[in-house]
DNA sequence: AAGCTCTGTTTACAATTTGTTCATAGAATT
DNA sequence: AATTCTATGAACAAATTGTAAACAGAGCTT
């Protein structure tokens, strides 16, 4: 499941972006101007961010342009109503990915997202199936051969990132970062534990296991 | 100098088009069909294709599917005067990249070529690829003919290194302090024993070779 | 509120993998 | 031919990981 940041300085539409969008699956988070924005990129790890241009404190340029000197590879779209050309190659030249006006199609955004995470290889998929394997993330449910295991909400989200990447490799702080809170103090071990369990759970799935990646962390690999 | 096919069936258009992007410094090779197209794709690697959607013969849907089929990341921007949201979504559903309405500023598409490839090129700076074998530093793996080798982290990291820098000589004192900790006792011997493993562990790739340069360090030479 | 269950975390020790040194053989250079 | 440098297997040391077990806390149930 993507993580999108909305930022949108007017109430109804950031409203309405952000129901639509997790109706189509995606983890919205939303804020109303850069500033907000900027801040809660520092907090969370963000697969894409939609922002308007137009917005108090801190506009779009602003903020595309403070996020891209720390983060050179998260795709940015501009919403706008504006559709000048020179907004439209200065919006470009400072590195965003695409641009939009408004009045836009929910559904023609909603492809154009699934467009350009496919090329930054984040999927979307709502169901993973690997061999006799399958799980759901809609859901929240696995299963093998048909029958359901009972995995914990972290298990879950571990294996769901790890199949979602197969032969990429997570080093134990990638992964406390994600799916830990900001401030939890476990230590970098407990992730060898929930590796442990899962690899117990999912035994019987034969199409793929957890390989460690000795002085690194983990990754899933397809057989 | 990136390369780009534009397929147009408007001669004037495609004149137009070509003429412009080359100005823009961009290596162009023009199609008037799909069914043109394709066959140029078989003789020459392209960066971008650029495609109109209605054309005779074969049409920019049915291109960009079978490009796909083969090459799954090039990236395809439709150019059209088609503004119905069904063609649209269709196109994002078969892996277009853009998709650009007529008539458009030739501005507008140049800034939107440069920032595809700009992707593209970080995606690519990811990895490397020399002949029979491949690493990927973000997956951290490598492998030969596909086939996946294991390598330590340091070793990793040494080879990525040289292969990056092919030709150059590293002395063990540079490697020494690159890869390994300010206060390791490590004897420069020490790489010497990660040259024989990493020799060892890529002797099925074909194109390159780690060679010594005797009095001074190593270097990787790609044949 | 007490007891229960489930989940998350830590710890300790065993098992495994990786890193380093050393000894010796072999190559290259002078 | 002598000297310096490099290759490499083997042995040992160090670091990392696997795993069971104990403990803690949240949320339910009674």
């Amino acid at each position: 499941m993507a993580k999108l940041l909305v930022v949108e300085d007017d109430k109804d539409l950031n409203r309405i972006l952000c129901h639509t969008l997790r109706d189509k699956g995606y983890d919205v988070v939303s804020a109303e101007n850069g500033l907000e924005a900027l801040e809660k990129t520092e907090k969370t790890k963000f697969d894409m961010i939609l922002t308007d241009i137009m917005m108090p404190k801190m506009d779009g340029f602003a903020l595309a342009d403070s996020i891209r000197s720390v983060d050179k590879d998260i795709p940015i779209i501009f919403m706008t109503a504006r559709d000048d050309k020179a907004s439209k190659i200065f919006g470009y030249s400072i590195g965003i990915d695409d641009y939009i006006v408004k009045p836009f199609d929910m559904d023609v955004l909603a492809a154009k997202i699934s467009a350009i995470l496919r090329r930054v290889k984040i999927e979307n998929e709502k169901e993973l199936i690997i061999g006799n394997f399958k799980m759901n993330s809609e859901e929240r449910s696995a299963s093998i051969d048909g029958e359901e295991i009972n995995l914990t909400v972290r298990e879950f989200d571990i294996l769901f990132k790890l199949l979602s990447y197969p032969k990429k490799t997570f080093t134990r702080s990638a992964l406390m970062e994600e799916f830990w809170d900001f401030d939890s103090s476990a230590t970098s071990r407990t992730v060898d534990v929930y590796m442990v369990k899962l690899r117990e759970k999912t035994s019987k799935a034969e199409a793929f296991e957890i390989q460690t990646v000795h002085g690194l962390g983990y990754k899933a690999v397809i057989k």
